[in-house]
DNA sequence: CGTACGGTTGACGACTCTCAAAACTTGTGG
DNA sequence: CCACAAGTTTTGAGAGTCGTCAACCGTACG
């Protein structure tokens, strides 16, 4: 147990492999410290700040740039620093299915634990600093560490959560809905990382997203289109401005689509005809 | 902890009781030893058969009962030791979002981690018969048997990997692939139980069923119906044969849907003018 | 400057949803 | 045991959303 952490009680040291991940300019970090982890993973640990000899090391990917696919040995965990990622599952015909878009704090890999090999691709959407946690490292230390098991638990059962709540999203068939919980979520997201929540800017392509919805290319960017049009967002590329949430959020398929005039409802835009772009403007 | 630990010392703890089958008759069972659990769970776990002490609460659901529900404290998870399950999310305006059909050895709740809340709703789709562990019970156990951490880790993981499954299952725009999917996944759980893979009985409507796979109730009817009369399955309400297993896990659709001349010819009349593709065996 | 890629917009059609009705099953009470 | 009610399932017809195909524009890149 100890000799294997020993393993990663070296500050100074760096593996040649650790070298060629490296890239050129930025000063990017390359060790973390337990606590550091702890902090990344917002895991309340105080003790682990005691620990000043275990570091993890740091693996920098660029743009397009593989992290690890399905089936690959699975032999650790990835937490993102910074940076943007995209996992999938491969569909088969060549078509993809995404299956999130993990960024600043978000664990990786652990559907690999159970069969000991991927069972998703991860590629960098963006230049990404992910901190490596082997995961024979992580059952020792959570030997010295007890509380450590129960945080990963808890991670494990939030990307649960996460994972119903996006088959909610697939299972609720209209395009308008999906993309909106989609722009929340993204919002929510950022907002919760310090940024801000009205502006930001999306790093996937339309293909990516309509995939994560499972919807077209095309419906994801004729449903932003709407949006802008009825002024709930303003679309630029990929930067995107939340004007209106509390409409993207109140945004529902009303259960009777009789009466064309009822605006007073929660959300009112969405009473009548498909064509709600001509609505309020 | 051992404190804890002796809350579930049952003073008569018969585990040769649980080594019989006993399915149809109604003495059921009410507790279950740690060997019982792995067992279960499918955990190898050698050193558990040695504790005879510890015991685990039975409960016993009857169809429609609530096993909890969303919000609700959570305190234990669930094993489903015989019975189906439905787990799902309330959907807003009265339409829920089915989740999971749980059946023998999965376990339940660990979406209620997290927060501390459960975060779906588990409901009994029949008499159901499940061992309650209480968490607390369960953290403490790991201390005592540092392998059940990983075994835990592996069961989320793999459920992981199941609502990932699901969700590209969702995001595949295609009711016959995504009917025949389920159909087919059913058919190796019930294998994997020691059942029939040909034939079994779904426990879940019409409408479940559309829920779980993003359907509407009619298009789910229409397209077993479909299956049927292409012979592919039998349908006869809720009881299933599977007749061409392998016709539904090559089933896919062709990228050009031009030709109208491709006929399986298996049956020969189609109720619509739809063309069934198929991957070549 | 040509190619490739990503994004937008339009036209058209098909898959599937909605509504509706009927056959069938299940549960309840007299 | 039958009758009635409530729910489930099947099947049909029509309509609508969204996917497919296509063209066009802008940007990046060699």
């Amino acid at each position: 147990m100890s000799k294997l952490l020993a393993n990663y009680c070296a500050p100074s040291a760096s593996s040649s492999l650790f070298d060629k991940k490296v890239r050129s300019s930025r000063p990017e970090q390359f060790t973390s410290s337990l606590a550091d982890i702890c902090k990344l993973l917002q895991i309340p640990l105080a003790r682990a700040a005691t620990n000043t000899s275990l570091s993890f090391k740091h693996v920098q990917f660029n743009p397009r740039q593989q992290i690890y696919t399905v089936g690959q040995s699975f032999d650790a965990l990835y937490i993102v620093n910074s940076g943007f990622v995209k996992t999938s599952l491969p569909g088969g015909a060549g078509c993809e299915q995404v299956l999130g878009f993990p960024m600043k704090g978000d664990l990786l890999g652990t559907d690999g634990i159970h069969q000991k090999k991927y069972a998703s691709n991860a590629v960098a959407l963006s230049h990404c600093n992910l901190v490596m946690v082997p995961f024979d490292v992580l059952m020792c230390l959570n030997k010295e560490y007890p509380e450590i098991e129960l945080a990963i638990y808890s991670i494990m059962s939030r990307d649960l959560m996460r994972d119903q709540i996006q088959l909610n999203v697939l299972g609720s068939r209209n395009s308008e809905v999906r993309v909106a919980r989609f722009l929340i979520s993204m919002s929510e997201r950022f907002s919760h990382l310090g940024y801000s929540d009205k502006e930001f800017k999306l790093r996937m392509t339309r293909k990516e997203i309509a995939s994560y919805l499972g919807l077209s290319l095309e419906t994801v960017s004729r449903t932003l289109s709407a949006f802008n049009q009825l002024d709930f967002i303003a679309v630029d590329g990929r930067s995107i401005t939340l004007r209106q949430p509390q409409r993207l959020k109140t945004l529902r398929r009303l259960p009777q689509l009789k009466e064309k005039t009822n605006e007073c409802l929660l959300n009112g835009q969405r009473a009548g005809s498909r064509s709600f772009a001509q609505l309020s403007l």
